[in-house]
DNA sequence: CGGGTTTATATTGCATACAAAATACGTTAT
DNA sequence: ATAACGTATTTTGTATGCAATATAAACCCG
């Protein structure tokens, strides 16, 4: 009998990981070319896993392969963050009905919990705390919906928008906006109201749309 | 000057596609283990490119990875395509809704034409052309969008649920209604009604889901 | 004869070696 | 001085080889 065999994860997978890790911190920012031989030194691996985990990479669209002269890592267009957000906000709707409809109510709960600390959060003008709480509601959210297909479709489109990096910059007052927002959507939660907490959620979106071509425009 | 380069694909490029087209068309059914050596014999290529391929294949769902064990063509659970069709449902949905406010008249006039085809190949009980028919209109309506990021997000979930092949038997019934509701959907779509498109698209998949899940039923 | 253990074989995982292409560099010619 | 050419070096692409793990087979013992 050995039920509990210990499988430790096949280098590739590990490297590729850390790479996201590494790509998503912006440790290595867009546009940067992986050198291999660098990054085999770096990791302490040889190229064949490096080389897999690039691979997979780039069928994530982390990356972007360029025959004959490796990858680098993708650049993420204004063009690309203006298709991705229409459709999270579907997919995001479409998570939050389904939880509305699904979630326990200790789990519900927990997420009027984490809102509570988020509201704290932007009371205190704590930007990182506040983008983290409010990550981990809307992935809460998004999970109890209870479909992982839709979960992990959520997460590779946000993973690419986050990485634009134009959400940092929120004025006060699209902040205001964005946590009264979220403060709806616990209420429609609570109230288990699945078609009001889509159309916040979609509208929530639509405000984050805003947001980020009004940081464009500034920063143009 | 030299403008058209002739860059052939990378091998684990060429041989991902090829890897893609035999689990496509069941000549890899799913579970069925992938034998590097065999594979690498069959397709004249060494282990290196094959693996990188399979790799690619694995991040996109196509095979899973068994550490140690090599990978085995995925199977698509019934749970799955449950969890899939919602998605494709609001995917859909966007897309048409996209698709009535930006498509050219001529595109729409094409698709009237293609449906036109399709209508006449359910008449005869062409199981075959009017399934290729009806994937053509779906997947022009989708890149009537404009959005790329939705085509690509799409084509990735539609390629699991037409690779379980539970859609082959519709009833004549349920096959009547398809039709039925393709013809409003070009009827929304030459009215460049956005709204009418996507609650038509939404409720198209929902009769999908009903014809696959009563299929299943009478399957057990 | 059957269950379990050992041994052999096959298969995957990783590293290295070689080939081809691209980039960098230096030289020459204008 | 600069542009263009050719060579050297780096970097990527592919193949092969070795080690580790899993599967299959043979064997032993009850």
């Amino acid at each position: 009998m050995n039920s509990n065999v210990i499988v430790r994860a096949p280098l590739h997978v590990q490297v590729a990981e850390r790479l996201r890790l590494l790509i998503d911190s912006g440790e290595l920012a867009p546009g940067t070319r992986l050198n291999e031989n660098e990054l085999c030194q770096n990791m302490g691996v040889s190229r064949t896993p490096l080389r897999e985990a690039i691979r997979s990479l780039a069928t994530e669209g982390l990356v972007e392969l360029q025959p004959n002269r490796g990858a680098i890592v993708s650049v993420v267009s204004q063009e690309d963050v203006t298709e991705i957000l229409p459709i999270m906000a579907s997919l995001e709707g479409l998570g939050g009905r389904l939880a509305a409809m699904h979630m326990q109510t200790d789990q519900i709960e927990q997420i009027r919990q984490i809102h509570n600390q988020m509201v704290t959060h932007y009371q205190n003008n704590e930007v990182t705390e506040y983008f983290e709480t409010n990550r981990l509601i809307h992935e809460l959210i998004t999970e109890g919906s209870g479909n992982q297909t839709l979960v992990d479709t959520i997460n590779s489109l946000s993973a690419k928008v986050r990485r634009a990096r134009f959400s940092a910059q929120m004025t006060r007052e699209s902040w205001a906006k964005a946590v009264s927002e979220h403060e709806e959507m616990v209420i429609a939660l609570e109230a288990r109201d699945p078609e009001r907490l889509e159309a916040i959620l979609i509208e929530h979106v639509e405000t984050k749309r805003t947001t980020i071509l009004g940081s464009l425009q500034r920063s143009e």
